[in-house]
DNA sequence: TAGATTTAGTTCGCACTCGAACTAAATCCG
DNA sequence: CGGATTTAGTTCGAGTGCGAACTAAATCTA
């Protein structure tokens, strides 16, 4: 049995880029952050003063992307850096008194937005959809590997 | 009856970042260039000398951003910038050898990982994941759009 | 306890993306 | 015909993201 397929990189890639470039646009425009910046600010809303590598777990992201987006967003005055006083290594990641009036602002709109973009899809249509988006971020990595122990065997299975 | 809902935009951001970032990594170390090239060589697989305004398009990406990425592609050899004859605004670009073999390499791997990356989904979970990609894809700038016209009643966005 | 290892974070260089502003060529239209 | 507008592409500045190399602090271990 066949079953179908489709680009699922190609697909997934331009759903991303377009829903990320409206987010962006619009945070640009209405609260001067961007995406990136808010995603921060979202990890913070709900784990104020967690360390940078925390954040970076959370977003899935290098902490050497973490640097920088702190370090603009402490220059907006939107969050705050703490040395922290148990483990001299650590730096933690305050928000800031604006930071939280800004999320405090955005996120009943990102709600209407998630329900929107769901609205024409049923309940088991959305548990479909949430198992996919997890089933990639589990196996994205995974894939790579099969791939590379695949061609320690033989190279020359390049048929196709 | 209250649907379940979920971060639509944190989870694709996650799953479409882990898949970009496996592929980008593999593409890097297998044939020495980005996951962003190689999208550009795989538009020309099938369109081979169109003009940049095409790929860009194709890739939803602007096309100041295809500048930089095929100056560097040209410099590595796998293709080659060519003027219009027809219409001197034009910038044609070409599929060098180099860019044709390569492709020819990393298309099977391609659809291998998109069946591998599907494999637990059945034809109807497929077809709704599909559907779900394509209606974001469209569905983006609509919202950032509603919001605003939502605002415009009390905020001043001078208008052009 | 001293040295080796691990962990947190930064720095650096590179690639990518965008939007705004710009040049040059084509087209529109009065 | 000739100026105004549109279109293709580049340039520029800023933000984002990565990995490798680095510093400093904590921990492990012999």
């Amino acid at each position: 049995m066949t079953k179908s397929t489709f680009r699922v990189f190609h697909l997934l890639q331009r759903a991303h880029g377009a829903l990320f470039r409206a987010a962006d646009k619009f945070l640009r425009h209405a609260e001067g952050l961007t995406a990136a910046q808010h995603g921060v600010l979202l990890v913070l809303s709900t784990d104020d003063g967690v360390p940078i590598s925390t954040i970076a777990e959370e977003l899935r992201m290098g902490k050497s992307s973490l640097t920088g987006l702190v370090d603009r967003m402490s220059k907006t005055g939107l969050v705050r850096r703490a040395p922290c006083p148990v483990d001299g290594r650590v730096t933690r990641i305050h928000l800031e008194p604006a930071g939280r009036r800004l999320i405090g602002r955005t996120v009943g709109r990102i709600k209407a937005q998630n329900e929107a973009l769901l609205e024409p899809f049923s309940d088991a249509e959305r548990d479909t959809i949430r198992r996919f988006l997890l089933h990639i971020t589990e196996h994205a990595d995974g894939l790579v590997g099969d791939v590379e122990s695949r061609e320690t065997v033989g190279v020359t299975s390049d048929s196709a």
